[in-house]
DNA sequence: CTGAAAGCGCTAACAG
DNA sequence: CTGTTAGCGCTTTCAG
C-alpha cells in the first residue's frame, strides 16, 4: 500500500494552509479563488479525506450497526433490504450482523467502542442482555420489527395483534369452523403477538381454538411447518382452516396439503404472515398479512437518526397497520363483518 | 450522551501510566500487580477503548466492505450469510451493500476513505468502474461469484462452464433430444459463463441448441421465467427438456408447467441452478447444480484477509467444482456417461 | 476570510 | 517492565 496522500499535501501543492483544505473539505466559506486551487490539486492527487480520522475528530463512524436474525426465512432478507437501502440513502453505511449467536453482543460492542453511531435492531428478545445494557447506558438503538416491553428505547413495529386478529375475523366472517393454527413457543415478539391475536379474537368470538388444532413448533422453517400440518391433516376430523403464524411455515404446509391430497381451498383454507415474495407464487398463491416494510425501514431509521443527533425524548412506539392479502388458499371471498 | 470514559481517566484511576493502560488493551508484557489494577478501573469504570481512535491509530477498521447483488434472488442472502458469518467469525465487521445502484461506489469509495480495511465484491460487472479504479490503486479487493476476467486482483467462483456442461451432458445422456433453456444477456459473469457452457457442450456432442429453443429474458425472477417457459410450452413442438441458468428462473418454469398442465417429469424435466432452499420444496423438487457456498466465502475471505496483511503476490483466480443434485424434476436417472 | 495551533484517544518508539 | 513523548489526519477554535 502506498502512503497515503493526506490534507497536509494537498495544503502544500496548492499554497494555502491544512486548515483551507479542510474547510474547503467539509463546506465552510472559502475564498472561490482558494477553492478552486484546492479542489484542482484535490483532483491532481487523487486524495480521499481519511475517513477514520474525521470520525475521530467528528465523533461520527457514519456507520450504523443492523442486526438481522436467521437470513433463511425470506422475510429477513427483505427486511435486511429496506433497511440497508434506507441507511445507504441517508448517506450512512450499513454495519450487518446475522450470524445466529455473537452478533448482538458484537452489535453491543460496536456501539460501546464508537465503531458506529447506533443500531438497529430486528432481532430482539428479552434474552438481548448486551444490548439492553447499551440501551440502558443510553446508546442510540431502537428496535424494529421484533419489540421487547419496557426497554426505554425508540420501537417501531406493525401490529400484530390486530393483523392475526383480523385473520381470526375473516375465518369467522366465511362460516370456517374447524380451525387450527401452527405455531411455536417462540422467543420473538411477533409471533407470540400473532398467536395471541389470533387466539383471542378466536375465543372473543365465541369460539375458542381448540388444543388440539394448536400445534407449537420449535423452529420456523418450511419443514417444521410441513411436517405439523402433515399431523394436523392425519387428525381423524382434519381442520379445514388453518392459520400459520409466518409464511415460511405457510409455504410448508400448502405443500403437506398437496402431498396429502387436499384441496386448497376446497378441503383446505391456509393463511400465512408476513407476504414473502413466494406466497405470491402460483404454485402457492398464498393468502396472507403484509406488513408495510418500508414505512417500518423509513420511521426505524428516522428515530435512530434523531436519537443520534441528540435528541432525548421519551422512548417512542410506534404501531403500523398491516394489510390482508387474500389470495386463491382462501375462498377469496371479502370479509363481511367488522 | 455523557462523556465518555478514555484510556487516561483508566490511567488516573489505576495510577499508572496511559501508556500501561494501553499495553494491557493490547496484551503487551505489564506487571501482573499493575495489570490488575488496571483491569479493575476498567471493569469499575466500564472503560471501552474507542475504536475510531485505535482505528486510526493502527490504519485498521475492522471492517469489511460486502457488496452483494439484489437481495430478491435467495441465493444472495445465502451468499450474504455465509460471507457475513465467516466476517464476524474472524473478528471483523461487514459492512454491506445490497441498493441496487449506488453501492459499487459507496464501496469504492469505503476503501479509499480507510472506513473499511477491504472489500468483498460478488456483484462485478466489467462496468464496475469504480471499484476497478481501487483494484488498481492496490486496495484489497477480492472478486468472490461473478468474476471479471483481466481484473488484478483475486477471484474466487465456482466452475459455472462445467457446471453447466454438466447438466447438458446429463440431458443427452439420458437420451433427451428437445432441449431448451432459459437464460438472458446478463452482465453477470457467472451467468454468461454458464450459458456458454452449456451451449457449448451440447454442440460439442453435436446436438447444438435451437434457436427457437433459447429464451433469454432480462430480468432473472420468477415471473420472467415462468413467461418465458409459458412461450416455450406453447411452440407447436414443445421441448422435453429445460435448463434455466438459475433457480429462480427455474421456480418460475416450474410453475407455468403446472399451469399449462405439463407433468414434470413425465412431460418435461426442468433443471435449475444454485440449490436455494426452495429447489428442494416438494412443490417443486427441483434438479439443479449446487455451488460449494461455504468454501467459497471462506477462500474468499482468506485470500481478502492475506491482502489486508500486506501479502503482494500474483492475483490468484480458483474455481471450485460444482455439484449436481438430482431430483424429482427429472428422471432422477444417474449420469451414463462420463 | 485565512493561517497557526490545539487537540480527538489511542499506539509505539524511545529512554530509563 | 514502565513512563515520557510523538504523532496518526482531521476539525475547530483563536487570532489576525
Amino acid at each position: 500500500m502506498a502512503k497515503s496522500v493526506t490534507s497536509l499535501d494537498i495544503a502544500r501543492h496548492a499554497g494555502v494552509s491544512q486548515a483551507t483544505v479542510s474547510r474547503v473539505l467539509t463546506g465552510s466559506p472559502v475564498r472561490q479563488e482558494l477553492c478552486d486551487k484546492v479542489k484542482a490539486a484535490i483532483k491532481e492527487l487523487k486524495y480521499r479525506p481519511n475517513g477514520t480520522a474525521r470520525a475521530m475528530r467528528s465523533s461520527r463512524t457514519g456507520n450504523i450497526g443492523l442486526v438481522v436474525p436467521r437470513l433463511q426465512n425470506p422475510l429477513h432478507p427483505a427486511l435486511l433490504h429496506v433497511l440497508a437501502s434506507a441507511i445507504t440513502q441517508a448517506g450512512y453505511r450499513a454495519v450487518v450482523w446475522s450470524t445466529d449467536d455473537m452478533d448482538e453482543k458484537a452489535a453491543a460492542d460496536a456501539v460501546r467502542e464508537s465503531l458506529v453511531d447506533g443500531v438497529i435492531m430486528t432481532a430482539a428478545t428479552s434474552a438481548s442482555i448486551q444490548l439492553y445494557e447499551a440501551v440502558r447506558l443510553n446508546a442510540p438503538v431502537v428496535l424494529v420489527n421484533r419489540v421487547v416491553e419496557g426497554w426505554p428505547c425508540d420501537q417501531v413495529a406493525s401490529d400484530h395483534v390486530a393483523g392475526a386478529g383480523m385473520v381470526a375475523d375473516y375465518f369467522l366472517s366465511s362460516g370456517r369452523r374447524r380451525v387450527c393454527m401452527v405455531g411455536g413457543i417462540s422467543q420473538s415478539s411477533s409471533i407470540r403477538q400473532r398467536q395471541s391475536g389470533f387466539s383471542e379474537m378466536l375465543a372473543s368470538r365465541g369460539r375458542p381454538l381448540e388444543k388440539r388444532y394448536c400445534e407449537l413448533v420449535e423452529l420456523f422453517s418450511y419443514s417444521t411447518g410441513f411436517e405439523a400440518t402433515a399431523r394436523l391433516l392425519d387428525l381423524a376430523e382434519p381442520p379445514d382452516t388453518l392459520f400459520c403464524t409466518n409464511d415460511i411455515l405457510a409455504l410448508g404446509a400448502r405443500d403437506a396439503a398437496r402431498q396429502r391430497g387436499f384441496g386448497v381451498p376446497d378441503d383446505l383454507w391456509i393463511v400465512g404472515y408476513d407476504d414473502i415474495e413466494m406466497a405470491s407464487w402460483h404454485a402457492f398463491d398464498l393468502t396472507t398479512v403484509r406488513q408495510p416494510l418500508p414505512e417500518i425501514a423509513e420511521i426505524g431509521l428516522a428515530f435512530l437518526l434523531e436519537r443520534i443527533n441528540g435528541y432525548a425524548g421519551e422512548p417512542r412506539s410506534i404501531r403500523l397497520p398491516n394489510h390482508l392479502v387474500l389470495r386463491g388458499s382462501t375462498g377469496r371471498r371479502l370479509k363481511v363483518s367488522s
